[in-house]
DNA sequence: GATCTATTGTGAAACAATTCACAAAATACA
DNA sequence: TGTATTTTGTGAATTGTTTCACAATAGATC
């Protein structure tokens, strides 16, 4: 886009946090810029890039094709960021065989295609009552991080990172502050 | 299920937190339990709905049907939460036209079933490009809570309660504590 | 009913994150 | 080239959160 300089409150306004922590992440990480001059972009995303793997794809399953599984299956945007879906599993694939996606296979080649694909990182978007199991499947295969939507808390040994994503308390947050800026605001009435 | 009572260390355990975070939380919003009869399991599940306002319903919207729209749409889990996705919105209703779903409303219809419904939270999940126009319009109709999942800084009034939820973030966090995991553990060798 | 024990409730302490404030340095400009 | 100005980089101060530690007390036990 032509720019070649940012300054941190350039960066912190879009981002929407303070000049400071925009500088204090920089640093934390080795970032340097100039001063006076800002970031140059270029050496910039560059450094970023770097710091977020973004130099290296990752390989992940997903696993469980309902609707949320299928909308990540689909989900463009993961492409731009080094995330490469390379499988999808159901325990039914027939049920859910999708007109012009990536495949889904049957658990039975959970294995085969982990191992073929140096998978570590795995989605899990199966019902609540078989998340565990899938879990513990996928740890015993060398999956070393989980992105859980289900809504349960994962068992997992201490080498396997968890990341839970719920999206009735995404919703219910948002409800909440409303509801309670609401009641506020009638303080004043 | 029975239970009577149950303990801060029990609630602690189920929830992957500290017991004493329990009780914190706990005493932040009035919860009193019996020193050593520990917490009532009745009496607080109802002072819980109360607190995260589950005695009531909300009416919500989903503005944008690609397929995470859609997958949220049918998302059967925030029944029991008390969310009530009332309508679904796409500039090209026809397009996403769904079995057995609930209508996909064109825009054009938004004003009239936000005010039927009395809908002041709304989840967006349009492409990046009309993230914020939808969003200035939901705000002119009343909406006042939003959730985004498109991957764009909104801009609202400071009335406006806005929650991002990034998917590519958060399966780039995994993907990156794993790759950290490793490079310690390499240290070892 | 007296004593013992488990559990709460919460100040105080420790820890973590954010903001402040300003010296140091790079650029702009005369 | 010298001076003024802008922006970084970061210690110090502040603010926020989590953990500790223990008195208070309800319930269990005898």
């Amino acid at each position: 886009m032509g720019v070649t300089r940012v300054y941190s409150y350039t960066l912190a306004g879009k981002a929407g946090v303070t000049p400071e922590q925009v500088r204090k992440d920089f640093s934390e990480y080795g970032i340097k810029g100039n001063r006076r001059g800002g970031y140059l972009t270029e050496s910039l995303v560059r450094e970023i890039e770097v710091i977020f793997s973004r130099d290296r794809e990752s390989n992940v399953v997903v696993v469980g094709m309902g609707n949320l599984g299928q909308a990540l299956s689909r989900y463009e945007r993961f492409a731009g960021r080094g995330i490469n879906i390379v499988a999808t599993f159901d325990i039914d694939p027939y049920k859910h065989k999708s007109r012009s996606d990536i495949h889904v296979y049957p658990m039975e080649r959970l294995e085969e295609i982990t191992e073929r694909f140096g998978v570590t990182v795995a989605i899990i978007a199966v019902p609540e009552i078989s998340a565990q199991e899938v879990c513990d499947d996928l740890v015993n295969l060398g999956v070393r991080g989980i992105v859980n939507f289900s809504p349960v808390l994962l068992k997992v040994p201490q080498y396997v990172v968890v990341n839970n994503v719920n999206l009735s308390d995404e919703i219910e947050s948002v409800i909440l502050s409303v509801r309670r800026m609401k009641d506020e605001q009638s303080l004043f009435l």
